[in-house]
DNA sequence: GTCTATAATTGGATAGAC
DNA sequence: GTCTATCCAATTATAGAC
């Protein structure tokens, strides 16, 4: 069971560097040429492996979605200290959707929906759609325990998502001035605190 | 004084065409040939009023902008009768942001940000500044008149607009799904619902 | 001022050697 | 499997006639 060298190598090497050069530069400013210099590859190889330019985005965009909801789990977090959960998920949730790497995939998929209209649906799913479940289940959980006083809790977790995102995050896609974490902390507390004047009850 | 056989004609019908071709295909997809050809002009005439297709594109995104945010003014509505004022601007609103052009030139804005990071700054000040410059006016407004319990003005707008714009502005940045007109009208009632339960007071 | 025709460059994709 | 060298189509931009 010796096993053979890694036929899979040089394509990541190929799909790495054309993960940089479209998280950077976009899809229509990037060339072949450019990706496959960066992967220390001909292009002749870079086709072995893509059929087309458009193959290889899609192939960055699945990889890049499927990490996204990652590192976003609210399943631990205890719906009876509702504050200090509800400010825990918006922390996290802000750091992912305002990192470098997201609001980048998020600008080319959105910049050629045109060209591309699978490439949203295949974000939306692995993105947004799990957020907006693990937000719902807690939301749910906390109706439950009597801490938010919530009918739609699909709806309401929705709503959460939205003022968390704030003005912020189309800033940040418009790219229009760098957040720090002071500010990105501060907005995610404002946004809990609406949240809680709406939806908080007497429970503490 | 007779007057010269306007020179701006031309120059209209093409800033028309690339407006329209812009809009519907994106900057990278829409040659210059077929700008040409749609606004019924050679490929030289089009060279002699912009000097380049970036240029093109930037009066095009000037003058979009420019028409954002006109026919959305707060200044009329009675912050006595506060439900029903949210509501109005509410509509208002989300029916211009959900708008096919300004969803295109948020589209296009966005995903060519890399390449020209002016055109943000442009499109946020003629557009996103002056909604949130009206909603704080009224929310102000109402604060003074205790029909809403702000301290915050300028937070608590951003929140409003957050809540309004939704998960639908970003489904619709992405294409996904089409929104009728009773789905756009309920998220709107459904914003406001949330917002008063938040700075509602017993006023009426 | 406007057009036709063309230059000059770029970039996606491939053929063929090793 | 990988590289070098090249093809071909498309695109931006311009020169020169009318």
């Amino acid at each position: 069971m010796a096993a053979p060298a890694a036929p899979t190598e040089k394509a990541e090497s190929i799909l790495a560097a054309a993960q940089r050069a479209f998280l950077a530069g976009g899809f229509g400013a990037v060339s072949m040429d450019a990706i496959a210099r960066e992967a220390g590859a001909s292009k002749a190889t870079l086709y072995a492996y893509f059929t087309s330019k458009e193959e290889l985005l899609g192939a960055v965009v699945a990889r890049q979605s499927e990490r996204y909801a990652e590192g976003l789990s609210a399943g631990e977090l205890d719906p009876r200290d509702v504050e200090a959960s509800l400010n825990a998920i918006a922390d996290r949730f802000l750091r992912l959707l305002l990192s470098p790497e997201v609001i980048a995939i998020n600008r080319i998929i959105i910049g050629e929906v045109a060209r591309f209209p699978a490439l949203a649906a295949i974000f939306w799913r692995a993105g947004p759609e799990r957020v907006r479940v693990q937000l719902e289940e807690f939301c749910r959980r906390a109706a439950t325990a009597g801490t938010l006083d919530i009918a739609d809790t699909r709806l309401a977790a929705g709503q959460f998502a939205s003022l968390v995102r704030g003005e912020i995050h189309l800033q940040q896609l418009l790219g229009l001035g760098e957040p720090d974490d002071a500010a990105l902390r501060a907005a995610a507390r404002n946004a809990v605190a609406t949240f809680l004047r709406a939806f908080g009850t007497a429970e503490k």
